[in-house]
DNA sequence: AATGAATGAGATTTCATTCAT
DNA sequence: AATGAATGAAATCTCATTCAT
């Protein structure tokens, strides 16, 4: 039965592997056969459990964000100001990346390989959290806090700035991340800050 | 011979239709038949003219980055100050992709769709580039024209930055890029100044 | 499960139709779609069943070595002296042949296919065999039976002499092999045979 | 001009980088691409020179035992007895190795790569050759130098030891060739001697 | 709930050959 | 006499998916 509990326990432990699969070996080579090699089952049950390769991407991507929400919503609830909640978000996205790496690496190589064509299991996601992001700058402006800019090359910028800090991590093990997060704390500052 | 007239210009001709597939289908479903399609010769003709598939992609890297760089470098060589040379490269970044949008694309895709795995045409342009923009910062700081931060993560950022923007530009093709660009040189402006 | 009742009969069958395509066509002419064809699947369940081709003619071989083995030893088995053994073994031989020439043909083909390069599938078997009928040769030579002689030139030999008159037969099909079989007999007898 | 000097060498040159390439990477990996890259001339040309490569590999075969027959007959027209014609022909063939190992390996290899199908370029060179040794034993026998037996049979056993023996020094570089000579030799007087 | 068996589509590559120049 | 350009055919392999059990 749907909704089972057994169920529900092996749609988990397939889209962790799923996750562990893509970040290891990128999207186009996480075949379906991989992930199912993974936790020592047969591919058809990755079909029985999700209707095609598809659904289950678009599960990882469900997953991947529902996490990233837990990890960095809390810290920017606890801040009052734009700037504090702004401050908030580049360091819960680094603390994000630096706790769940595979996640936010399987999330890169979905984006990048699902940008073409018709299936864009992301896309929803990346403009609500655009969305967000760009709202906070505008209260922020509002507030007087921040300058005047547009707040959604803002937040593009920001989010632009986290991808390519986290993508030359994983290129690099060795970059320190806590230092990085400090320069784009500042940077991003810098760049909104008023006055 | 190699080197030939009509061999250079097939050459020329497979690497574009390359790039076009690239840009429009996305790395992974660039196979050489369909670029083989888009000018109408045999798959075998791309063989005869690269090695392999990863011979065609690196000259397709290739290509994109000379390219970029002859549309980037004039502006920036006529600017004196770092800060000159900063606006100069963001503005050239963006009239790149307003001229040549395929190439960004393309190449956007190739560096999603090879991030894994041994084959990394990429990687020593993309190093070449943050180690250019990261020695501007350093010039611009030395001379007092920036204030003190990390000059490879603040390159990192501007990198980053310009790729989320052309990636939005990608998915929605009414998003007005000089607006952006102003945006960008602002905030990079405030996010280096000094004082 | 790996050795399954279906999938053990179908291994077995793909591997016969592979002994009689190779047989018939060469070995290099045995692409997995002709031996696919043989059995009416598709070119994928060969690759199902086995990782590559070259799993498969793997397979092939040990099939054919294992036939052989049980084919020849029983004989030699049975026999008390070396010169027994001997006659036993050249016997034997012939008598594989004329049971499953399929089997030698197609073994042959390997054999010459393989030659070259870095996959020898056979080489294993073929020094083992060698070796034991060296081995003959010198107890024989100890116990008396046999003159002084190299025992592995006159292994080769054997062996040399089996194949040549196997391939003349293949060549032609009225060629008597009873005979052939007697006269190498004798021949090995006077070249090996004390005082 | 068909028949030209020029067009002769290059036939000649042709015909050497083909013995060349096969004896190394056997027949079927000795393609057309790899024998004109060898002396560095187009595909084309070998396409000019022979109607196709089933031509250049009859070409081949031809030299080889061309050069063969120069290198065996004149030691056994030197022998007045058949046993001695014997043991020339197995001293030249082991000699023709040494100085030829190119050619015998490559003949190997096309005898291996052409046993099935309708291309069988050497079938009657091997006829020839086996008459005339089988010829040789007949002439033997009448002569009362050699025992009864089967010409024919022993013909090809003179054939398939000297192929084996010739085998494992290709396989193994170290194998004493002049030692296995001289014990074929004894090998096969023994087997034919009379009384 | 899970699997083994099987398939069809598609990808890359190699090759012998042709033809205009 | 020789070549560059081009092709069509074939081969191997991988993959997502289906289906009966």
């Amino acid at each position: 039965m749907r909704g089972t509990f057994t169920e529900q326990a092996r749609g988990i432990q397939i889209v962790s592997a799923a996750i562990e699969v893509i970040a290891e070996h990128g999207y186009s080579a996480a075949s379906m056969g991989r992930i199912a090699d993974r936790i020592g089952v047969s591919r058809a049950l990755l079909n029985y459990h999700f209707r095609n390769r598809e659904a289950l991407i678009e599960a990882v991507v469900t997953e991947v964000y529902a996490t990233g929400y837990r990890a960095v919503r809390p810290g920017m609830d606890a801040e009052t100001t734009a700037s504090g909640q702004l401050r908030a978000f580049i360091r819960g996205s680094v603390n994000f990346y630096l706790q769940s790496p595979q996640h936010i690496a399987a999330l890169t190589e979905i984006i990048a390989g699902t940008q073409k064509g018709d299936f864009r299991p992301v896309a929803e996601h990346v403009s609500t959290e655009l969305e967000a992001v760009a709202l906070l700058f505008r209260d922020g402006q509002r507030a007087g806090e921040f300058r005047d800019f547009d707040p959604y090359v803002m937040a593009r910028s920001v989010r632009g700035a986290l991808d390519a800090t986290l993508g030359a991590r994983a290129a690099d093990p060795d970059l320190d991340l806590d230092h990085c997060g400090d320069e784009l704390i500042m940077l991003f500052e810098n760049a909104t800050k008023a006055g």
